[in-house]
RNA sequence: GGGCCAUUAGCUCAGCUGGUUAGAGCGCCGUGUUGAUAACGCGGAGGCCCUUGGUUCGAGUCCAAGAUGGCCCA
């Protein structure tokens, strides 16, 4: 500034204004990738953790995302909100070291890969395949990764956990050895969808739904006369027409399926009855009949008897061919809108109809082999096959009598997506974890309630998914997997996970996993002899003629055992985990397998605190998906807002519920994200000419700026608590209204006379500027696990002699506050009385500020506090003079009278209060203190 | 079809254990500044608190049913 150039005047020269690189548009998207980059050059991370090493660790053990697609807003959410509490603890001094994880295996990689390379999983060698699987996990691992990174997390990723891992692999069939052990594996049926062609079980994504047309029969279940004269009592009609033959009526569109029948199911609460027609008794549901006897030609029906399905239940037939009987059950998926209200219940080939069966007690009858040939079980159709056999059924029926009625049906029926051919229910042998051996159902549900669940519905949710859900299958027909430690007797068939091959197998990856793209292919490739010791025998008929089994095991059992793979072998973490934080359909996944595997092996939960979140949904609050074409991808939407604006986003709502998402949305985030950034850059404007000498200790600052720290103090406070307990959205109601209310429109407004006009070197400036200073770190601090990006750009905007050791904004310390004693009450009072009455004079009409002066008439017990406050008084009103009165009428703690008049002087032309102008000759447009100012800039 | 969750200004959300004219931010309109200026200050408009029924002296808040949307199952 030369002097020469503020003669006249022109005195804009002379004052202070803000000055600060500290752009002004953000442009996210163009910058965010810089501070990325700093992070990870400058290992940010790695050395605040280091820093942290001998204080308390805070553990959240990473969920981990199924590798394979890109990154959706979900789960852009959900790496934020982690990364969010990841960073407050590592600010506020914790050891949070956070490891990201995951999960590798399994179908949907499986299937992609398969199609990816055009590889057919008949011919292809499955070591090959899985080699191909683990490289396009892989793949898939690195888009996201980059992601996960691109939106500002920190954490591990030079050593993420990963389920192809040879230790992860290991812990898996350890923790299987484990459980057989305390004998809570075992082999049972279950209904599995199946491909005749492929012979192969198929996962439900691995089905569409084609139209088929099949034959459509009415079948008659005969009474024996036992039988008949039973269900004719149970319906309230003994002894009426009982020489009649009586036939319960089924209705099937799978005739193949008859063989397998062994029961037919109800709807107990509908009403059934017993129809005669012609010359027999037909039982069929009431509100179908009229439509059942429809479709044969016949004399009219006369009901004699009737009641509800459960007067029915345990009732038996026979069956119309096998020499057996058919039960009749109650299941309330039975629907009265086709057929006849009767079902044919197949427990081999349906999965109600299992269920059914298992629930019942019905035998589990499973006559058809892998390519869809009737065994010897299927009595007289054994050695044809199914569909073929169809036909043969149904003119057996007829012939025979059984025959009600027939007809062609056009239906949705599952085919299997390779070969496009119809599949089939078919029961097979799975292995399970048995839910109720050892209490193990009962213990997992006890120990939910050691949890905090947040929200606290999620207790309630839980104990429900322990407590209804059915036993774990945990085998899978696949390749892309770990491989179950099963062993099969040649001789006797029996089927066996032995804990110490389950251990040796663990083993043998560990050491020796490394020798193979994936470390279970030695499953597949090492001798018998590398898993089982000599002389080993089967535990059921001491053969010594064992081979394995080449089941995988079931994702989320690999998944479930991640805090058993990832937290208990590892020093620097901790077990239980701190938190688990995930999406609500985690609670039948994730939080669900994790529990249970850890009560089975642990006898106790794997954290100590659950917090899940709802679900992105777009702007009209319907679902994303691909299909529907509203869905939106993280990485797009980065490059569109910025992750900032996205981070904030995140704060804005309440993610424990469905979290809407679109433009408009996004726009008004933008809004206050600018508000924000504005903010942070007038702090650091203001505080351009500071050096650390001149920051004055906080009992040496003016009373107002005292004032400001307690209340950055208790925001410092609100916040921190906030951040602690996951209420992220409190944290931007606090962020938001402190910017707004506290900084914006008052404390920054009233500095600004002081600042601008004062002294540049004077106390008063530097008692605003220390107390601004410590605002703005502090606020870099608070903002920073939210606002990554920007709390760092601000922070690296601040003079470098200012930032001392702290080079990046997570070296800053988390403030936390000092206790709220009777002191800071105090002060926080008077912040919020001078917040007051400085509104009613920014409300004035007509005149403004400056133009104004105030009287303050105060009661005689305030008025000493508000003398006390000095000029600092006349600056909270943002008037040109004050003047404090006493008002003996008023109470103790009453509210002070603000009057306003007019202010008396004119306008001085450098500070723009009404002063008396004209104390000095040279500078007659300048009050008193500006001529001071003005004559000491120019030497004079 | 079942379990759980949500439904308050145009949008995102506060409204604790039921108690006077239901609040904030963003947006909108008006206005003042022009020394935070693609900013800042001040003022204003805008709400059958999803619907219906119930409990109560009194309900956005409690209960029941329903509607819409979401998650998990069937």
């Amino acid at each position: 500034m030369s002097a020469k150039e503020t003669v006249g005047t022109d005195y804009r020269a002379t004052l202070n204004l803000p000055k600060t690189e500290f752009p002004m548009r953000a442009e996210l998207p163009k910058r965010e990738p810089e501070r990325v980059r700093f992070w990870q050059t400058e290992n940010i991370y790695q050395r605040r953790l280091a820093r942290n090493a001998s204080n308390p660790k805070w553990i959240l053990h990473d969920g981990p995302p199924y590798a394979n697609g890109e990154v959706h807003m979900g789960t852009f959410l959900n790496r934020v909100l982690k990364d969010v509490f990841v960073k407050f603890h590592l600010l506020d001094g914790k050891y949070a070291n956070f490891v990201p994880g995951w999960d590798m295996h399994g179908l949907p990689i499986e299937f992609e890969t398969l199609r990816h390379l055009k590889l057919d999983f008949r011919t292809v060698d499955p070591i090959e395949l899985r080699a191909k699987c683990r490289e396009r996990a892989l793949y898939w691992l690195g888009i996201q990764r980059d992601t996960f990174l691109r939106l500002g997390e920190f954490g591990h990723f030079e050593r993420p956990y990963r389920t192809i891992d040879k230790e992860f692999e290991a812990t898996i069939v350890e923790t299987l050895g484990d459980l057989a052990e305390a004998g809570q594996l075992y082999k049972g049926l279950r209904s599995t969808l199946w491909c005749i062609h492929d012979e192969t079980a198929l996962a439900e994504a691995e089905i569409e739904y084609k139209d088929r047309v099949s034959p459509s029969i009415y079948v008659r279940f005969a009474a024996d006369a036992e039988q008949r004269a039973d269900i004719l009592t149970r319906v309230g009609a003994a002894g009426s027409s009982e020489t009649l033959p009586l036939s319960v009526l089924i209705w099937t569109t799978t005739p193949w399926t008859l063989p397998a029948n062994a029961g037919i199911a109800l709807k107990p609460e509908a009403q059934y009855g017993v129809y005669r027609r012609g010359d027999e008794l037909l039982v069929v549901a009431d509100v179908l009949a009229g439509e059942v006897f429809g479709r044969a030609p016949g004399p009219s029906a006369t009901r004699v008897g009737g009641g509800p399905g459960s007067a029915l239940v345990g009732a038996k037939v026979r069956h119309p061919f096998m020499e057996r009987d058919s039960e009749i059950v109650g299941a309330d998926y039975v629907e009265l809108d086709s057929g006849t209200g009767a079902v044919h219940t197949a427990p081999g080939h349906g999965a109600d109809d299992f269920d059914t069966g298992v629930k019942f007690g019905l035998p589990i009858i499973n006559p058809v082999d892998a390519r869809g040939i009737f065994t010897n079980e299927a009595g007289p159709y054994a050695g044809l096959q199914i569909f073929d056999a169809n036909e043969r059924i149904v003119t057996d029926l007829a012939a025979t009598g059984k025959l009600f009625a027939s007809e062609e049906y056009r239906h949705s029926y599952p085919h299997c997506w390779r070969c496009k051919n119809p599949v089939i229910f078919r029961a097979t042998s799975q292995w399970f974890i048995a839910m109720d051996v050892n209490r193990l159902r009962k213990r997992s549900a006890a120990r939910v309630l050691d949890v905090r669940w947040i929200p606290a519905w999620g207790e309630g949710r839980m104990l429900q998914m322990i407590e209804n859900h059915p036993e774990w299958c945990i085998s899978r027909q696949r390749t892309w997997g770990t491989p179950l430690p099963a062993l099969v007797c040649l001789d006797c068939r029996e089927s066996f996970i032995d804990p110490e091959v389950a251990r040796t197998a663990g083993r043998v990856y560990r050491e020796r996993g490394a020798e193979s793209a994936n470390a279970s292919d030695l499953w597949w490739t090492e001798p018998l002899a590398t898993f089982v010791p000599p002389g080993f025998a089967c535990p059921k008929c001491r053969g010594s003629n064992l081979e394995r089994e080449y089941n995988i095991v079931d994702i989320w059992f690999e998944s479930g055992v991640t805090h058993r793979a990832v937290l208990r072998p590892d020093p620097e973490l901790h077990w239980p985990a701190d938190l688990y934080l995930e999406g609500s359909d985690q609670y039948r996944g994730w939080f669900r397998s994790n529990l249970i595997t850890a009560v089975a092996t642990q006898g106790a939960a794997p954290y100590k605190t659950v917090v899940s979140t709802g679900w992105v949904v777009d702007a009209d609050g319907r679902a994303m998906h691909k299909s529907t074409g509203n869905y939106v991808g993280a990485l797009a939407a980065i490059n569109k807002y910025g992750a900032d604006v996205l981070r904030l986003w995140t704060s804005s709502v309440d993610f424990t519920a469905d979290m809407r998402f679109g433009d408009t949305l996004l726009d008004s985030i933008g809004s206050v994200y600018r508000n924000l950034r504005y903010r942070l850059r007038m702090l650091l404007g203001l505080i351009d000419d500071l050096t650390p000498a001149d920051v004055l200790a906080r009992e040496d600052l003016e009373p107002i700026d005292r004032l400001a720290l307690a209340r950055l103090d208790d925001l410092a406070r609100a916040l921190t608590l906030a951040y602690e307990e996951f209420r992220l959205h409190d944290v931007y109601l606090a962020l938001i209204a402190y910017d707004g209310e506290d900084l914006s429109s008052f404390y920054i407004d009233l500095l600004k006379d002081p600042m601008y006009s004062g002294e540049r070197a004077g106390k008063r400036r530097r008692s605003a500027q220390s107390a601004l200073f410590t605002i703005l770190r502090s606020l870099c601090a608070l903002l920073a696990p939210l606002l990554s990006f920007t709390a760092e750009e601000a922070w690296q905007h601040v003079p470098q002699r200012l930032r001392g050791e702290a080079a990046s904004v997570f070296d800053l310390e988390m403030p936390r506050g000092s206790e709220r004693g009777t002191h800071e009450v105090a002060e926080l009072a008077m912040w919020a009385r001078l917040k007051r009455m400085r509104g009613t004079v920014a409300a004035m009409e007509g005149m403004r500020d400056y133009q104004l002066q105030a009287h303050v008439h105060a009661s005689a017990a305030l008025e000493p506090a508000l003398r006390a406050l000095g000029d600092n008084l006349r600056e909270a009103l943002v008037v040109s003079a004050v003047t404090l009165l006493v008002d003996p009428a008023l109470g103790a703690e009453a509210e002070p009278r603000v009057e306003l008049l007019p202010a008396v002087g004119e306008k001085c032309t450098r500070c723009w209060k009404t002063l008396p102008l004209g104390g000095d000759v040279r500078h007659p447009l300048l009050c008193a203190p500006c001529a001071t100012i003005v004559r000491s800039l120019l030497g004079e």
